[in-house]
DNA sequence: TATCTGACGATAG
DNA sequence: CCTATCGCCAGAT
């Protein structure tokens, strides 16, 4: 094509909503026990350093769409502000240990 | 189009 | 190890 001035970068995708897309396939494709980083799931879906938005997808689930939100916790291992809790149940209920009420993060 | 918001991340103190 | 601050992003207003 000729024109589409493009807005220079952030994302190569301006369709609204392909962002929330990406972001629940990569949570959904999450397997039992696994702990990924909200930075991790970001880059999985093809828009590095949009961490913080990933969290807005998962604080705003589709109705009918479930997704495994308890595997993503944050690069330091905290839990979900005002959920940790039941966060931290279920993560146990999949074997992933929690110490001082979060997750232990290698690296 | 401009501004504000927030389930983040990295760094400084 | 903890809190405070700044930087980044997509979405909402």
């Amino acid at each position: 094509m000729a024109l589409s001035k493009q807005t220079a970068g952030p994302t190569v995708e301006r369709d609204a909503g392909a962002f929330r897309r990406k972001v629940a396939a990569v949570v959904a494709s999450l397997r039992t026990g696994e702990v990924i980083s909200y930075g991790e799931v970001a880059a999985e879906a093809g828009y590095p350093g949009a961490a913080r938005a990933v969290g807005a997808v998962l604080a705003h689930p589709s109705p009918g769409r479930e997704l495994p939100w308890w595997r993503v916790v944050t690069a330091t291992g905290r839990l979900v502000p005002g959920h940790e809790a039941e966060h931290a149940r279920r993560l146990r209920a999949e074997g992933v240990p929690i110490r001082r009420g979060r997750v232990p993060m290698k690296r």
